[in-house]
RNA sequence: UGGGGUGUAGCCAAGUGGUAAGGCAGCGGGUUCUGAUCCCGCCAUGCGUAGGUUCGAAUCCUACCACCCCAGCCA
């Protein structure tokens, strides 16, 4: 992955900036995520953006907490948002920082404005404040509180600080242009009186900057050079020079805007995350279904392959909408190489080998990796009575399918050929268990016999095996934009989790994190509830299969031929 | 119809006046003790539309069309 270096608009414009003399010095970035809720994938585009970009550079990035408003923020998404960011592969050193950091200097550069004439105390309602803003087709008018004097305008805003007045009396705006036909620059807010503790600063402020103001300083306050943020943002890119146009910080940065990343059959709004985890719909935000980078680590997706899927998604202005699949063969072509095989049985159906002696059990020797001999061999018990999965035998089966049949050959995987000659039914006419026949010349790697047959099918011995659970997960929801509806619940896939108590092969142990079951898919132990007693597992992702695709194309035929 | 953006294949995405990269998906074939992996081949006379400039246009010009974002004391 490193060979093929992506490069893209934002890379490009910061190359041609060094190499024209435009752009001197370290490249500084920051990554700003405001602590109301856990990352998701869609913040994982923006990581690895911007610490990449640092990276490549020479540079580096600030992990800035963008906390400006504690009425909806918190420390414990600080936390997590911290440990998902180390997870996906990023470090930040010593650049961890908080916009409330900067509160002081914040202030002071209101305070600037004021004496500037470029800032006022307006005591209109939030209610009369919007109807004086105007609309997208008419201009705004000036409150009637814009032209007082920088001496009230002064005191006015020192005594909102003190905490003289109660939320929502005042707040301090910008003095641009109500006339402008870009609304941010309709003298938007920048400071708003907010009685309630911060988690950071505890009671010392009573009012608090917003974004647009806090956002462009704090990025000059830290050196940031290139400050990468997502397309609505733009409209706010005069709104920001403004603020750098007026104060001349030392340092001006520079904003750049790209589309966010939109996955499809995937949430990615925090607020409707929030709902789902806080109504139980989902078990919590590390929910294994949910694209929020806990949910992917508990899933088991590694991080290299989400940050392969980033890179392959490329960085541009439009809008876009990413197939799953992208994301699923990322995560494939990692595990294919990293994880090594075992065999495990989903939905068992028992096997009797009649011809075999009843109280043998030998072993046989399975391979962990198909393409990597140095991750060596394993010993698998071999008896008379085996698991093997439900779905590899058809009572009535088509021409092409290659697993057991009455009377039909199979290779067990690493053992014998065997042949269904007996289907055990109960009173109620259940298949309960297969009476098969093997060949004892067929032994894998014997080398003695070179009877070959077409299917080959995985298995665990009935008396060594181990019970697991294991989950089997689908998409969370049934719509390619879930986001799109108001109604998160409407969408919900009901059967997007199966719990099934599947038989794993005996030498599976605790250590084996993620490991391919063999003709499967790719499984990760459940780091929340994986117990000794009861191992638990999640699937990660299936493996490609081509035998339902050929179901599938046979169904659409024998629709089209009944129409 | 005030402002800001974006239109290249089913989904992403290169391309920066010299004759449409690549990935995913799909289709066809080969190898295989995983219907996996791997390998080979196919897949845009076409770049939102219509004009224009040019020897030559996805790239330049003009007009039009479609879609996205903005009217928080949210970020």
């Amino acid at each position: 992955m490193t060979e093929n270096e992506k490069t893209d608009f934002i890379r490009q414009m910061i190359a041609d900036d060094i190499a024209t003399g435009r752009h001197i010095g370290p490249v500084v970035t920051r990554f700003p995520p405001e602590p109301n809720g856990f990352l998701h994938i869609g913040h994982a585009k923006s990581i690895c953006l911007n610490f990449g970009v640092a990276e490549e550079n020479n540079g580096r990035t600030f992990l800035r907490f963008d906390d400006t408003n504690p009425c909806k923020e918190s420390e414990e998404y600080v936390e997590a948002i911290k440990h998902d960011v180390r997870w996906l592969g990023f470090n930040w050193e010593g650049s961890l920082t908080h916009a409330s950091d900067y509160f002081d200097q914040l202030y002071d550069s209101a305070i600037q404005l004021i004496n500037m004439d470029k800032a006022y105390v307006d005591s209109l309602s939030a209610e009369e404040i919007r109807k004086y803003r105007g609309t997208l087709t008419e201009v705004g008018k000036d409150s009637p509180y814009r032209g007082r004097s920088r001496e009230e305008n002064l005191d006015l805003f020192q005594r909102m600080q003190a905490g003289e007045f109660a939320d929502g009396e005042h707040v301090l705006r910008a003095k641009i242009d109500m006339s402008s036909p870009n609304i941010n620059l309709r003298d938007p807010t920048i400071y708003r009186i907010r009685k309630i503790s911060h988690q950071n600063t505890g009671d010392k402020w009573n009012i608090y900057p917003m974004y647009d103001f806090a956002h462009g300083l704090s990025d000059a306050f830290e050196g940031v050079t290139h400050s990468l943020c997502t397309l609505e943002f733009e409209d706010h890119r005069p709104l920001y020079d403004w603020f750098l146009d007026q104060l001349k910080p030392t340092n001006r940065p520079r904003q750049t805007e790209f589309s966010r990343l939109n996955l499809a059959y995937a949430l990615t709004s925090k607020r409707k995350l929030t709902t789902l985890v806080e109504e139980g719909v989902v078990d919590g935000w590390d929910d294994p279904r949910l694209a929020t980078l806990a949910g992917m680590r508990r899933r088991g997706y590694p991080p290299a392959a989400i940050r392969d899927f980033i890179a392959r998604v490329g960085v541009t202005k439009k809008e876009n909408l990413i197939e799953m699949g992208v994301l699923e063969n990322s995560i494939r072509e990692n595990l294919n190489y990293e994880a090594e095989r075992r065999m495990a049985v989903m939905k068992p159906l028992k096997i009797v080998i009649t011809n075999y002696p009843d109280e043998k059990t030998e072993t046989v020797t399975a391979i962990n990796h198909p393409s990597r001999p140095e991750l060596g061999t394993r010993e698998l018990p071999f008896s008379r009575e085996l698991w093997i999965e439900e779905s590899d035998f058809m009572e009535e089966a088509p021409r092409k399918f290659f697993r057991l049949k009455p009377g039909g050959e199979v290779r067990l995987r690493f053992a014998y050929i065997i042949r269904c000659d007996d289907v055990i039914k109960n009173d109620s006419g259940q298949i309960i268990e297969l009476h098969c026949s093997y060949d004892p010349e067929t032994r894998s790697g014997s080398g003695s016999s070179d009877r070959r047959v077409k299917g080959t099918i995985h298995w665990v011995s009935a008396q060594h095996a181990h019970s697991a659970e294991v989950r089997l997960y689908d998409r969370l929801f049934t719509v390619p934009q879930p986001g799109s509806d108001p109604d998160v619940h409407k969408n919900l896939n009901p059967n997007s989790v199966e719990v099934v108590k599947a038989q794993i092969e005996p030498s599976l142990s605790v250590q084996d994190r993620s490991v391919q079951f063999e003709r499967l898919g790719y499984f990760s132990l459940d780091i929340v509830d994986h117990s000794q007693e009861l191992p638990v597992f999640n699937r990660i992702v299936t493996l490609r299969d081509s035998w339902a695709k050929i179901e599938r194309q046979a169904v659409m035929i024998s629709n089209q031929a009944n129409s």
